[in-house]
DNA sequence: GATAATGCTTGACGTTTGTCAAGGTATTAC
DNA sequence: GTAATACCTTGACAAACGTCAAGCATTATC
C-alpha cells in the first residue's frame, strides 16, 4: 500500500543541495522526484523536444497534438504536468497558448542530479 | 488505455542527441523516458544520495533499507530498477552486496536533459 | 450579439507502480 | 552437514498514471 504522495508547489525551480553532497532528506527527495517524474514519460519528453527546438517562436498545442499523435486532452494534460513542474512557460496569445522551455527549471534539475556536469 | 511500454534494455548509458538538439523520434524517447523514470521516486532519489555519498564505500542492502525506512524487500526492487537504469552497479562481497553509482549512466541522462550545463 | 475555434477541465477506464508478506537462493560460520 | 545471514523473487493489493470522450471557458470573427 503506498503511501500517499503529498501535493506540492513545485513550479519553482528545485533548490537544494545535489544529490552527491551526501544523503538527503525525505522532504527534498519529494521535490526532486516529482519534477523527475514530469518529465519521465516518452509522450513528455517528445514534447519538451519539440518546445526546446522551437525557444524562439513558441509552439501551441494544436502543433504539438498531431506531431505526437495523441488527442489534444492528453497534450494538454501532459503540458499541465511540464508547467506545474516548472519546465515550461505556457502564454496565451489569442486563441492560442505558446509554450516554451523554462532554462532555470531545466539547468537546476540537471544540477541535483550531477553536479559534476557544471 | 495507455499502450503498454515495450521492455528495452536500459543497463547501457542512454546515448542519443540532448532534448534540445531537435525534434526526437518516439525511441529515444521511451529510452530516455525509461532512465528518468527509474530515478523518479522518492525513495529511489535517496537511495541514490546515500550510494553517492559512500561512492568509495560501496553500501549494502542492509544498511539502505533501515535509513529509508522501508522493508528490505522493496529496497531490493528500487535498486533492481535503478541497477536496470544503469545508474547504479551492484557487486557481491561475501554475503553483501555493495552498490555504487555510476557516473557515465548518470552523466549521460543529465546531458541529454540540458545540453548547456557542459 | 452570434458563431466558430482553441485550449482547458472533468469523468471514466485500464495499466502501471510502490508496498509488504512469504518463500527461495546463495554464502558464511559452526 | 546444519544453521544463520543477506539478498532476491513472487504474489497480492491499493494508489497513481496515461488515455480519451464530452463538456466548459475564453477569444476571435462575422
Amino acid at each position: 500500500m503506498p503511501k500517499a504522495l503529498p501535493a506540492l508547489d513545485t513550479t519553482a525551480p528545485i533548490c537544494c543541495s545535489p544529490l552527491a553532497a551526501g544523503p538527503i532528506g525525505e522532504a527534498d527527495a519529494l521535490e526532486i522526484a516529482l519534477r523527475l517524474k514530469a518529465l519521465a514519460d516518452p509522450v513528455r519528453v517528445r514534447l519538451m523536444s519539440m518546445i526546446l527546438a522551437e525557444v524562439d517562436v513558441g509552439v501551441c498545442t494544436c502543433d504539438l497534438a498531431p506531431a505526437v499523435g495523441v488527442a489534444e486532452a492528453t497534450v494538454s494534460h501532459h503540458l499541465k504536468q511540464l508547467r506545474d513542474a516548472g519546465l515550461v512557460d505556457g502564454t496565451r496569445k489569442g486563441t492560442n497558448t505558446y509554450y516554451r522551455p523554462n532554462a532555470a527549471g531545466l539547468g537546476a534539475l540537471c544540477r541535483v542530479i550531477d553536479p559534476a556536469c557544471c
